[in-house]
DNA sequence: GATGAATGAGTTTTCATTCAT
DNA sequence: CATGAATGAAAACTCATTCAT
């Protein structure tokens, strides 16, 4: 079950002390949220599904909203924290890139497999992000910190260094990260039945992507 | 109020049989499911807003999901179905185009309107119809009759006269559609306050798309 | 439609004013009640089969309830009422009879085709009995008064000529009544579907009747 | 509280695990259909009278109807099915009886006692088993599984050796039925105030069927 | 008279949350 | 810690009745 890839991360990370229950909870509420949606989804279902009480659920979880939050927050901040070690973050920021290309290449690789062992989670964030001030906030506030002002010192670098074109960064932000993020949706929310052949389709995102900005 | 613009189409179109109440009901039914979601709204909540007695609407529509097609649905046709002398289909796609360029200006410039006077309802079908067997369904069945062929077709027109690249023309209208779609979401849905030039990022993403698929 | 023979009378005694759209309001109202009960029929439903709008109910009947007395309460009276020319009173109490045979046989013939041609009123009135006050006083005032006494009478006159059993009149009365009632029922509610032969079953329920109050 | 006797052999038997609340629903919901009718009983007026909350209700019986069903179900079944040790069938019909009168006497005692006990359900029984397909069905089943046949076996062994009259099986059936339930009703349902000798009354109506029914 | 849209009180049912065991 | 019965507020939906046209 790739798409429960964050479980086993949380489980080894230093809060670590999930108890089996908890684990059980928290898989049944990613599962039905993903299925239909948190405003959707009793917490009876959940509990039902997780094999335990419902007032177990609000022995871990002050209310539904704490539980929704705890399964996507530490998402959220893995996606871009730079403190996990193997982050986004680290791994795509923290280095030296000799091209645009490079750069977008491994950020579309790493990204695809992250939305890979992530799905359900994604799809629960992208739902509920709308809806829920909890979620935006942190959310633009990592956001911002942590990614956008690199990824724009990145793409600055090579548009003075000529290979991508001139253009207000936050345009070729722009047009980069909704490539990456189209392919990913593509791929595993809209048509995931469909006969995809993973790495050429990446090859042939960052090749569009790199040509489309070349100057 | 460039939201709500369907409910005039709505109304001025054939089945025009609107009262007064049932547009009251639609645009608060809009705002709300917009605002909050399907699930999380509430009919007593549609009626405060709409200035109606909660009966009221089930007087026209049987259930609230009932509420939520007769929003969506004529939308989403009009979103696709060729009938509608002005409609998408008809511009953009049963002419002739002299070059891919063209085409995707045309599409992008079009779409974009359309998105434009459409914001909500479009926020909502995007939510909903993650959710909803009714939504995804004849979504499926109108998107593959009405425009993946023809898509398809011009696709390979213009790869066959090396305007181009060759890639499967399935990629070749990911990316193109993944493109459009960005724009709409980035400029209406994410970042509605920033500071937008329309016209130059339309062009920006038009010259973007036709310059990643040139050969 | 012999259930409804009692629409046929209605329209031809004295209160005759009888519109159109009333006929057609009692008979939907009729068939409904007799269908699901009267609790559970809406006065919508009802319009719906009557082909009417729902405010014309209410034009002629002040209520829901109104409605009910208004189709059982001239079917009550009819059964009993001894104004009424041809009426059930005056047929069999208002004769002399030879015997209690006699009696017995025009008793249960006479009952036995009235509820043939009023099945649907009767069920209502049977179900509805129980709930309803206003149907169940006047009930007994108009079966005390017109029929209680005259039958104790019959009973008395034939019990001093020694024709019936010497047990109190009251359970003459209850014998003599519970099994013309039962094969009404059981031909008309219980059982309508097999196979029945009126003629001989009536005979043998008269036969039973007499032999077990002979002396 | 007689009329709710069958509360307490619920309790006794094996499903016995009926909470005190689940209790004190049944028999507030017991009393009120009885009252005015499951269609117009609301389930607040239950909660209310059972001293629960509404919801309580509906944590034990899915719907409305699951709540009728579950009181009415187990007296009907208790009626007929024979695995009852004291059970009517047990006693009525598995027994030899040297005379129809033997037999009329057994049936007609047992079922009046069995009544007495039962009065409200078998009055809700009564109302309801018109309205609901889901009673009706069960009812016929179990009706003709187990007395139908076991009942004409012992009309025909005594019209066989002549203690009573030749006619169809089923007319004498119904004739001996519709006396035991024709005092049960009046009894209980029509005259429940009136001053009985139940047990001269019983007598009677018996002596009445075994003499109506000689040869 | 007839209509049917509108009402609002009421109905059944759901659900997050609490708490005694 | 875990349970699950109980809660009561709120949800979706129904319905008899009214009233402007």
């Amino acid at each position: 079950m790739p798409e429960n890839d964050w479980i086993q991360e949380l489980l080894s990370s230093d809060k670590g002390a999930l108890s089996d229950k908890q684990v059980k909870i928290l898989e049944a509420a990613t599962e039905i949220f993903a299925e239909r949606g948190y405003a959707a989804t009793s917490t009876n279902e959940i509990a039902r599904r997780a094999g335990v009480a419902e007032g177990t659920i609000f022995r871990h979880y002050k209310t539904k909203k704490d539980l929704l939050l705890s399964i996507v927050t530490p998402t959220m901040i893995k996606f871009v924290a730079p403190h996990f070690a193997k982050s986004f973050a680290k791994d795509v920021f923290n280095e030296d890139y000799v091209s645009y290309t490079d750069f977008v290449r491994k950020l579309a690789f790493n990204r695809f497999d992250f939305a890979k062992k992530n799905q359900q989670i994604l799809k629960i964030f992208l739902q509920e992000i709308a809806f829920h001030e909890e979620l935006r906030t942190p959310f633009k506030a990592i956001f911002t910190e942590h990614i956008l002002n690199k990824f724009k010192a990145v793409v600055e670098k090579f548009q003075q260094n000529g290979e991508i074109v001139s253009m207000p960064p936050e345009s070729v932000m722009r047009l980069t990260v909704t490539n990456v993020i189209g392919l990913v949706l593509a791929r595993f929310l809209f048509l995931p039945e469909a006969d995809w052949d993973d790495e050429a389709e990446l090859e042939r995102t960052v090749d569009f992507i790199v040509k489309g900005l070349s100057k």
